[in-house]
DNA sequence: TGACATTATGTCGCATATGACATAACCTTC
DNA sequence: GAAGGTTATGTCATATGCGACATAATGTCA
């Protein structure tokens, strides 16, 4: 394939590349899901620091006990979203999620 | 009410607290709001500085030119997850990501 | 051990995010 | 100002996340 061609689709938004955009696909699922691990963790932690029990971080949440288990778990059927809004509503500071983030050993 | 009664109520999840709880849930609203809205800009600075158009980038996250410009606009309806995904695809690191959330001034 | 509190798991019906598509709006460059 | 490329906006059908509920599993303490 020519070069101009090749630019011509790459610009309508056709994959011309290689298969390691594949790859970094899967590589960044990976980091996603490291990412959602570690967020979980800390919620847990924050809510045990504060001697609440899985329902009443859940009334707080305006949530259920069963989804502060799920997220606690790491359930993947939880979203980024209501994990950050949970730690955020457990006083999480931008700062100290940033730390969360930092603290990730990744590929 | 007496403190027994309280804390019967509290374990079981019940709202006992005060009004500071609704007004920390808006806080933490807002928080989340400038945490997207970072990051938006972020992705979006990204996408340009390696030259790619709105539908190459869309393209390599297997989504459409009209969802990328929407999460560059910041739009209510784009989720977090697809926020960090769209960026780890990008090549973002997750000490990058925890820049961005330091960088931000929240209240 | 038994009684009770807490957490984990599974499943609903409903709400919201998704990719796709159409098309409008906005830039450049001629 | 026309043409072509890029980005913004609106709308669908479908997929996925949601709170709620039931109930199983685990923990705790008399």
């Amino acid at each position: 394939m020519n070069k101009t061609k090749k630019e011509k689709l790459r610009k309508s938004g056709w994959r011309v590349g290689t298969a390691a955009d594949f790859l970094a696909l899967s590589e960044q699922e990976a980091a996603l899901i490291e990412i959602k691990l570690a967020l979980a963790r800390d919620l847990k932690i924050r809510r045990q620091s504060r001697k609440l029990t899985q329902a009443e971080l859940a009334r707080l949440l305006r949530s259920s006990q069963s989804r502060v288990a799920k997220m606690e778990a790491g359930d993947p059927a939880v979203s980024l979203d209501l994990l950050l809004r949970s730690l955020l509503s457990l006083g999480a500071s931008t700062k100290q999620l940033a730390r969360i983030f930092s603290s990730l050993r990744t590929a």
